[in-house]
DNA sequence: CATGAATGAGGATTCATTCAT
DNA sequence: TATGAATGAATCCTCATTCAT
């Protein structure tokens, strides 16, 4: 039988899932927290509730931690924005998408965020995180809205626009929202605040 | 005559000032590089061309270092923003002259602001530095915009608006526009940026 | 059975105990030979035969681990000295016995006798020390010749006597010969010292 | 005339000399205070009203300032000591004599005990001390009162004694008790003290 | 698998000493 | 002579990683 086998497999796949799950969690919050270099494995350990000799069993060094969280973050973020945008039909809905999904996903993984943000700031000079296939993502993420805007242009949507500048606007914009929130610098409600700027955009890109 | 005192003094205060700069200039690019945590004293003398025992008869602490260098670029960039800004006439101009000002200003102090993003990053969780007076100097400048809106709003240059929500806006594209060339996302010459970005925030604003 | 448990956590202890203990040795040595400020981590973690971060797993800090050194024989060396001088009954035998538990226990602890007296040095002038209770130790050794000088004179003993000075005079004359002999000033046997040096008391006390 | 040249010479060897004495006083503070390894050249200088480099012009290294200032008080005391024990006539005050001398100096050379009291530390472990010449001089001043011990005993003052151990016994009480006073054990006037210290010795030392 | 003791390289900071002015 | 800026070795302590249990 199949099972006694792969049974023992899977329930020792579910454990070390977990544990995976569980370091990187904790992992999340110490990085957020103190950025990469200044956070310990020890801390970390601590947070996840194993000694820091377990960790060493999931992941191969203090790096791989840290990239595998946010690239969790990331890759989960990524694929609920681009459903969320691929599944909304005019080009207003398919930017409310983007924002709204950015901005709640953020608000709900702030240590996620934080992490992401930092990263981005490494982008500037570090050259192994270009290597790690961030970028890609980061990109790809852009060319979602630039997609939306050029299909929006064709339908009279919009405006005719330099799509990928518009697209990167809005990127900026929401990242610099998420920031604001993040950072304590807004009081208004979530709902509120995508409202204003999506608002504010499609000032910029709707056909008059 | 005076100057026997005096200009001993003065060469003494000029190779000091030196000194200092050059200890700022290398921590920059180091701290830019590597970040704080990341970036070692040792690198910084090196890179200053001076031993490590120097830096110490300059700045007091790796975080005094810095501090200072992040004031010294926050401060001229603050003083030059609010000028042009306040020169303007229009509240088009005033935005023009924000805009323009920042990414010139970070294009050509890439250095400091990578470690301005790193720190606005830090306000997101680590405390210490929201102690430190820099997180005033964001919101002052932010203001800036916010002032400006309200009085082209009574002037009738733009709608009615919530001001504070739109020079945020305004602020964030910004930001995200220098991290885009830093990140070397963008291609097009500084002035061509600054004018869809102005464009596209000013269809957002002015009134119909 | 208990034991699984109870015998792994012993084991434990006693290692983590022994690790105690020889780091203790091992700075005590170098602690005694180079003071303080003049005695390295390192030289203690050579002496211990660990490497330097081992220490810091068993005592937070350097000074830590001299408090902890002397602390530990200056504990015993006060216990000893007043268990034997209770249990000794007239004044001529509890002078004695405090004379001869001070000489034999700092012969055969040297290095402690020489941390012990350069602490003694200290509180002459640094004010941390003062306040780490050891000075109360010292007097409450004193206090117990004190004692018994009281005692002995309502007893008949002794004269009527300053009994704080006297019992001052006689810790001075016990310091002052184990001194004399770790510096190698002395030659006799510790018995023939404490002979001398009792006797000398003796005169200086006893109702004629 | 031998004057033009030799009084230049003077001119300039007073000032050294001032600078010395200068120097001297400034090292006995901080090494009083800090002992030889936890004080800086900086600080002596700073004390001294002179800048680092000056100090070198005056002593090649921080242990020769350190030498300097304890043979410095040594000498005096020992000379001072000397002089005032071969002054007096009778046992009893040769004995008097070398307390209150050894007191009242150390009394108002507090600076210098302390340093005298460390290196007397030292000379139970480090090699280095006891190669500079200062055994000497402690045992010169012992063999002092053991002279006067022997010639008391031969003039019937003294009942018979072992006179260095007796002399020896002397030094330890004076030591002492200057050790008491300094750390503040001590409150009677220094004359009390004295008089309390030489009844008690001579107590163990007078023919019946 | 899990643990946490042990390691030692690395990092911030201090300070005795030198030397150009 | 006097200065104090410059140096770099030395020091305390931290922490990523390993490994015996």
């Amino acid at each position: 039988m199949i099972s006694e086998t792969s049974q023992r497999r899977t329930k020792r796949d579910v454990l070390a899932e977990f544990r995976h799950a569980e370091i990187l969690g904790a992992a999340r919050g110490v990085f957020a927290e103190k950025g990469f270099a200044g956070a310990s494995v020890d801390e970390i350990a601590q947070a996840a509730g194993v000694a820091k000799g377990t960790i060493y069993l999931y992941y191969p060094s203090k790096r791989d931690i840290y990239f595998a969280a946010l690239r969790e973050g990331l890759t989960a973020l990524a694929a609920r924005t681009r459903e969320n945008v691929q599944g909304a039909e005019t080009l207003l809905e398919k930017i409310r998408a983007y924002v709204e999904t950015k901005v709640r996903y953020c608000d709900e993984h702030r240590d996620f965020f934080r992490i992401y943000f930092a990263e981005l700031g490494n982008m500037m000079s570090q050259h192994e995180t270009r290597e790690s296939g961030f970028e890609q993502v980061f990109l790809d993420q852009v060319a979602l809205l630039e997609d939306a805007v050029r299909q929006g242009e064709s339908r009279g949507e919009a405006r005719d626009l330099p799509a990928r500048s518009v697209a990167f606007a809005i990127a900026n914009l929401t990242r610099g929202a998420i920031t604001q929130r993040l950072v304590g610098w807004t009081e208004g409600s979530i709902e509120r605040e995508v409202e204003l700027l999506v608002d504010f955009a499609w000032k910029g890109i709707s056909s008059p």
